[in-house]
DNA sequence: GCGATAAAACCGACCGGTTGGTATGTAAAG
DNA sequence: CTTTACATACCAACCGGTCGGTTTTATCGC
């Protein structure tokens, strides 16, 4: 299970010191631990191991094992913006269109085969939310990000689509912030991927039902299968 | 911090042993620390110390950590079910009826002041699920009871007023299941309940979009001001 | 270009404390 | 007088974190 110090020294010889790739290193074993074994039950020695690098470099890059958690946070927050940055591109496309380009990101995640679709802020909010606080925080604006995102994506479609309705497009978003982060949960201890695909599809209904009946069909139409390939967390 | 181990010796005096008031006393503890900080983050001294036993003791009457893992989970579910039984019970009444109180009894749930509304259920799936495959089982067994209850309940309301509807009663339970769940863990993050009640008024109201118009009051109409009051966990 | 030098990057042994779990003893219950 | 319920003392393993030392790299006078 050791995994080879070396992966760095590979094929072209650098030999050399490179700090910011030990960071990364860091972080991405960090993530990778989490996803799979929960903040709590990851020791800084197996992030070690996993990274290839030594205790004493891990505590050289990072004053305690909750810096190395709310780096993991960070990351993930800007590997999934990243992600879905490609829904929300594109100022000329009709928002709702976006909105279903976003859905389709989403199912395209839970696709990974070899790899339980999970997230790392759900799993640091639920294990740190009422015992730390700092990290606590961090986790939440990741989720505000989101929702912010989301939100500020239902409230243009409103606008160009339906002005007048009563929604209140954040908290729509938030709806399917929980939905999402829910599906995850339920997804992985029944070990059915499936579920969270059946329940964005619902979702995304839902959203539709809020929009006149003769545009829902840009929400709807963008399936998952011609969707944008979704990068794996790490490579 | 330390609890006072005499809580068994208070007043009577009963100086007697109770194998199975110990046993609920060590399952309360676990209950109560894994609300409050997860299951990895506690450990069966602080297990013990809350539950005034010492750790002889409990390893009489638990094998392992795991062992008070799966009890705390079942004593969960077992709470859930008598909690939730209130809506579901009486053979006369509309299963539409039924629902809004089921729904009643949620938000009744998350409004327990100096306690955060958290479900044990919920945190074990997001610890152990990929690295304790016992414990997985056991919180899948929980949600699955939920969701077949739910199901259940969604099926008869079907049933009675649109037979003919094309719906799966059980996805919708698996959605709201994971609506639910999402919306305590993010609630929970951001240190807002309320965010909790939205998300299960538009749960709501999304449910009832799947029944016709004229009995929809039925399941819209129970609000959470003159529900049931839902007894705290630990008392 | 070149050494000199200091700072940054990294190593690995080590520390006190805590962990889940055990061995043994004792007292109450039946 | 045996069985069950609990207490005490203890253990090896592991935890997050420290520390002194070594190697690499950036900087700068020359």
């Amino acid at each position: 299970m050791k995994s080879n110090r070396k992966a760095n020294t590979k094929a072209t010889r650098t030999r050399s010191r490179n700090p910011e790739a030990t960071r990364a290193a860091l972080v991405g074993a960090a993530v990778e631990l989490i996803l799979r074994q929960g903040f709590a039950a990851t020791s800084v020695g197996q992030i070690c191991d996993e990274a290839g690098v030594t205790k004493g470099s891990f505590f050289h890059h990072f004053d305690s094992k909750d810096a190395i958690g709310r780096a993991a946070i960070e990351w993930w927050g800007d590997f999934g913006t990243n992600l879905y940055a490609e829904a929300w591109k594109d100022a000329e496309r009709d928002p709702l269109e976006k909105i279903g380009r976003l859905f389709a990101i989403m199912e395209g995640f839970t696709e990974h085969e070899n790899r339980v679709c999970t997230c790392v802020v759900g799993i640091m909010s639920q294990e740190t939310a009422q015992s730390n606080d700092e990290l606590r925080q961090f986790a939440c604006r990741e989720l505000e990000r989101w929702s912010e995102n989301v939100g500020a994506l239902i409230a243009s479609a409103k606008e160009r689509h339906c002005p007048e309705a009563t929604f209140d497009p954040v908290a729509l978003a938030w709806h399917l912030n929980a939905l999402w982060q829910g599906s995850m949960l339920i997804a992985k201890t029944l070990q059915d991927p499936s579920l969270i695909r059946r329940n964005l599809s619902l979702g995304r209904e839902w959203l539709a039902g809020f929009f006149p009946d003769d545009v829902r069909s840009r929400l709807l139409s963008s399936s998952n299968l011609n969707s944008i390939q979704t990068p794996s967390p790490n490579p």
